[in-house]
DNA sequence: AGCAATTTGTTCAGGCTTAAACTATTTAGG
DNA sequence: CCTAAATAGTTTAAGCCTGAACAAATTGCT
């Protein structure tokens, strides 16, 4: 018996998979963050957000990396602040914007990315392979009803 | 472009899964954690608490609460303190064991949490209005072998 | 030009969460 | 009976995350 025990009413279908699909969620990513700690001595934020950068080399403005990482500005100005601290980011002028700044990755901060990113990929790689090739496309596809359905539902609500 | 963007390996189609099953987590997660703080001023941890405490009305035992919850013990006090403080939950003794206690729903805990899981059901019943019954089923089902190979996986690497 | 509205980013207080160290109690073995 | 190990729960320091209030720069409108 656990969390998903908790369903008990009328419409049980929606409530049901919504334990399951935060229960999913939440065993991967204890694993993931418990083995950056163990092996890299970092935390899943600043995994991310460097998995951010690594993806856009000319850097990216801090309401962009809020965007994506869908934390609050804040958040965001947190974990860089530790990062550039560490040599690992940097933060360089916006031309023709004064109050604005890209982060980018430093060549350190590239060289550590990279070895995390590979461990990382076989983590999840083993996260899912108890599923087939199809059960992987067919779970992609339908979670990608639930993202647009609901990222349209929280829109129109705004 | 948003965070699923990310995935760039020679395995994509596991990162882009896993990805893709965060964000969706992290869509409805977000509105419900919304929600609730707007329409009764609470939390979606002490929710959770309280809804495993409804199902069990002879009240759980801390290290069940932790378990069921899966979060750590010294969160699992902290939240009960307060929805002690509140008069939302109180703690009964447990026959035989001077360590143990059991916290167990009040009946205005109780009817406070009626309230909230009703209005609840329906947030979430909207988050997956997009998918047909047959939609919920499958995703149900390859959730089900997911959350089974990694659970096992987990205690496994234990 | 002048000025309001918007945009960018930071700071702050407060709540959540964890891992590790701790106390108290119970259990198991000799 | 005694004591070592295990179990129940708490405390603490540190990090994440949020919403709200804020400062500075830019944009748009007249």
């Amino acid at each position: 018996m656990d969390m998903e025990a908790r369903a008990h009413s009328e419409h049980p279908e929606a409530l049901r998979l919504w334990l399951r699909l935060w229960t999913c969620t939440q065993i991967v990513e204890k694993q993931v963050r418990s083995r950056l700690r163990e092996r890299f001595d970092t935390t899943l934020p600043r995994f991310d957000l460097m998995a951010q950068l690594e993806r856009s080399p000319e850097g990216l403005k801090m309401n962009e990396l809020s965007r994506r990482m869908m934390v609050t500005g804040g958040n965001v100005t947190g974990i860089t602040d530790q990062l550039a601290a560490e040599g690992l980011v940097d933060r360089v002028d916006v031309e023709g914007d004064r109050r604005a700044y890209r982060v980018r990755l430093t060549a350190k901060g590239r060289k550590l990315f990279n070895e995390m990113a590979r461990q990382h990929e076989s983590w999840i790689v083993d996260a899912f392979a108890g599923l087939s090739d199809k059960d992987l496309a067919v779970l992609h596809k339908l979670l990608g009803k639930v993202k647009d359905h609901s990222r349209g539902a929280a829109e129109a609500a705004a």
